[in-house]
DNA sequence: TAGATTGTTAATCGATTAACAATC
DNA sequence: TAGATTGTTAATCGATTAACAATC
């Protein structure tokens, strides 16, 4: 049986999001049947790590066709919990803030924004969008009529881990935080980081790297050195 | 000796940011020493793992102080070419690349963003902070004239793979793709995907998860079960 | 049937942690 | 010196991949 007897790790969890969108696409698209084989190819994983992974859901395919993209698209769903309704709330109504509570691709996964709040009385009032901007104060009561489930901390870093600790208080049950630096949270209140200037740093390391003997470095420019900065 | 021999792994690359993060904090707050022990204690790794990343570094601790949090720093800077000027460009004046193009995070780590394109004829030639917003056609041109190093990606889903060719095409070095699809290109041109949305169906599950029986959900709000949407 | 594909076990690979001698 | 800390080796742990019997 290869339902979920033994927890699911986190690498694999990671993986899904990706299989969930390949499953969909391919729905969309008309193709009933998908192979673990053709999955691999398309992620740039291994047909192993494929069959592995989906070994984890309460679903299984068949020796003949490989697997339905209509009920792994709904095993998947189910197991990331994306077939659920989830409330948002998004703190900061800086640029970021903004765009996040304007991005419409959050509601085809079901991640529902319900207001938007900021610190700044010069900003609250001001209209984004569907929204008006709240004061800060007004976001625990907020948490607590509309069931807000996840927070999100888009904010400046100073400010970051105190409105994290408000939204825990106030109820929430998970923070997205986009603002550049750790967010610590109690357990039982999983808090994922965007991590974007980290992943500038990951680039840029990777661009250095590839950029080395070995791999010839592609022909470009005519300034083959970095300005330094001196850090 | 402890350089650059081996090839530094993924997994060591991605905890580097936050090394470098927490010491610059504390060289700033006049801390000139730290030990494996307390970064561990602060980033919620083992002193262990500490040592042995460090260890990647062309740098030495002291048996005696520890770590110069001075020097450290630099170390980190080295190797993740933060001590490197890079220049970016922005594609898709939206609300995500209006609030990149805006952000002033970047630049404090060495990234500089020199200018923003869109597709839309109605939104070039309109401002976005000290940028005009010019045609995606001249970008080619742009990316040779500024040299740019990192071509950041903030279009739509529909349209990212081809902006990615075109970057790529046009002899960018590496990609940031924020569009919500993977995106691909040949060796030798790292892409960071940034998962956001991925990334909330991974705190959809760890929510899920830790409702279980086992831990205890914390009690709140009067209504257990998830509104379901059918997916 | 013959051939392709899954589900699963076992082998490999890599990353994390523990332990400890060397250093200051 | 005594004690704390690094750098490094070895042990453990977990994740990925290979292999293959079972299935259709």
């Amino acid at each position: 049986m290869s339902a979920a007897r033994k927890r699911t790790p986190l690498s694999v969890i990671r993986r899904l999001p990706d299989y969930l969108s390949l499953v969909q696409d391919l729905r969309k698209a008309g193709i009933p049947w998908v192979s673990s084989h053709v999955i691999a190819m398309r992620l740039g994983f291994t047909s192993s790590t494929v069959r592995q992974d989906l070994t984890y859901l309460d679903f299984s395919g068949s020796s003949k066709f490989g697997y339905s993209t209509d009920s792994l698209g709904k095993a998947l769903c189910a197991k990331l919990g994306a077939d659920a309704r989830w409330t948002m709330i998004v703190i900061g109504a800086g640029n970021l803030g903004r765009a996040l509570a304007l991005y419409e691709g959050f509601r085809r996964r079901g991640f529902r924004i319900r207001a938007i709040f900021d610190s700044d009385p010069a900003k609250t009032g001001s209209r984004v969008g569907r929204f008006t901007v709240r004061h800060v104060s007004e976001m625990p009561a907020a948490v607590r009529r509309f069931r807000v489930d996840v927070g999100i901390i888009a904010v400046p870093e100073a400010s970051a881990q105190e409105v994290a600790d408000i939204l825990v208080l106030a109820g929430v049950r998970g923070l997205l935080n986009l603002a550049p630096t750790r967010v610590v949270t109690p357990a039982g209140v999983p808090v994922i980081d965007s991590r974007v200037v980290a992943s500038l740093l990951e680039l840029s390391y990777a661009i250095t790297e590839t950029g080395l003997p070995g791999r010839r470095s592609r022909p470009r420019h005519d300034e083959p050195l970095r300005r330094k900065k001196g850090c």
